[in-house]
DNA sequence: TAGATTGTTAATCGATTAACAATC
DNA sequence: TAGATTGTTAATCGATTAACAATC
């Protein structure tokens, strides 16, 4: 399910995952004055195995000093630029829905560097309306769009039935990384590197774990 | 990350992730009338390797006939059931800002059997707001209100900074399984289950793949 | 120096896939 | 019966974890 990831050679997607999550750690212990931290401490705190911890982070060079432990400030810089968040990056979101919406707000982007720079709906209804710092775009103008804005990251909450046709466009206009909410698989070329997101697998794995017992 | 698998034996989080996924194809197939479907034709259309679709239904019982395949609709309903969702499912909403807003809007929820029974805020503000069918209820009454309902699934909607809070409360209130939308990790009981959607991961690993090129 | 902790190699574990006898 | 496709065993692949020499 967690689609093509033609690109890059070997490092695996669970520890990019994980990066990403060390990135938020870091971040809570700078604002804590922690200056450094070892990989013990690490599972201590999160859970996630030292060895683990170490390991991801050996894909990418070499980072603590032994006996010491890892610079937290360093660290998070360089999980930053791995993750290219280092820099503003920008995104569109396509379908402007309560969940589009939802993410048009979400504080924790800005944090993290992305920046949602446009978002579009097909709906006449919601084309011009404000929204955020944002006005919503005609859909049809996302190529046009993008030639401005240059965001190779598209997110997509329209429903199933256009999801697909969505996807088409933003891939013309340049995007190159899809994070897709629709409950579809998308079709796409090699290159381009999609990832799904879909509550109602979320919670049938959780339904699923009900066991038995007191369903009342 | 995929947190606390305590419960039952030795099905893979990644089968039961599938099964949801063969669950909507098939509500799909139905709808285009299609009564018969092997394995094959499931790695055709969904690109799921098709030992890995038997393999994954193997867990559960045998559900195909040799030379035949499988009946669409009985499949689907055996797998509703494996997922707990052939009847409705209630579940609790703790906090409705703008994502809490959205899944309670969220039309294929109930197309999957998913209820959401009540939705919580403690923002005086939002207290007795309706949305959707629902009228937001005051965080505190959590407990009092789930003996009514008996929500074993709740969803958290709120700031890193309460959602732990929120997630004991929950607990106290007999949710059994929580999908945790706020980017910490919960510190929960054995018998717990938690699965966490993280936004800022998945665009952290999409941002990953947006390799040297043209960064524009 | 002695103690702590790294980065990495090797061992373990688990999930995916190929192969095939059993069966419709 | 011959052809198709299942369910399952065995082989492969990849990710996690333990162990340890190198290093601060």
């Amino acid at each position: 399910m967690n689609s093509n990831s033609s690109s890059s050679p070997k490092v695996p997607i669970p520890t990019l995952e994980r990066l990403a999550t060390y990135l938020r750690f870091l971040i809570d212990l700078e604002a804590a004055q922690v200056e450094t931290i070892s990989s013990t401490d690490v599972e201590k705190q999160t859970g996630i195995n030292a060895a683990q911890f170490r390991k991801d982070l050996s894909y990418f060079g070499e980072f603590g000093k032994p006996g010491v432990g890892y610079n937290v400030l360093e660290l998070q810089a360089r999980i930053a630029r791995i993750l290219k968040i280092d820099q503003l990056q920008p995104i569109m979101v396509i379908g402007a829905g309560n969940l589009g919406s939802a993410l048009i707000g979400y504080p924790g982007l800005t944090e993290h560097k992305f920046h949602i720079a446009a978002a579009f709906d097909r709906d006449p209804a919601k084309i011009g309306r404000p929204q955020g710092d944002l006005v919503i775009l005609n859909e049809a103008d996302v190529r046009e769009v993008n030639a401005e804005i240059g965001a190779r990251i598209a997110i997509i909450c329209v429903p199933a039935a256009a999801a697909q046709e969505v996807a088409d466009t933003a891939i013309l206009a340049g995007v190159r990384v899809i994070l897709n909410f629709a409950p579809i698989i998308l079709k796409v070329p090699e290159r381009i590197v999609v990832r799904n997101v879909s509550f109602l697998q979320e919670l049938a794995v959780l339904s699923y774990h009900l066991s038995g017992e007191s369903q009342k």
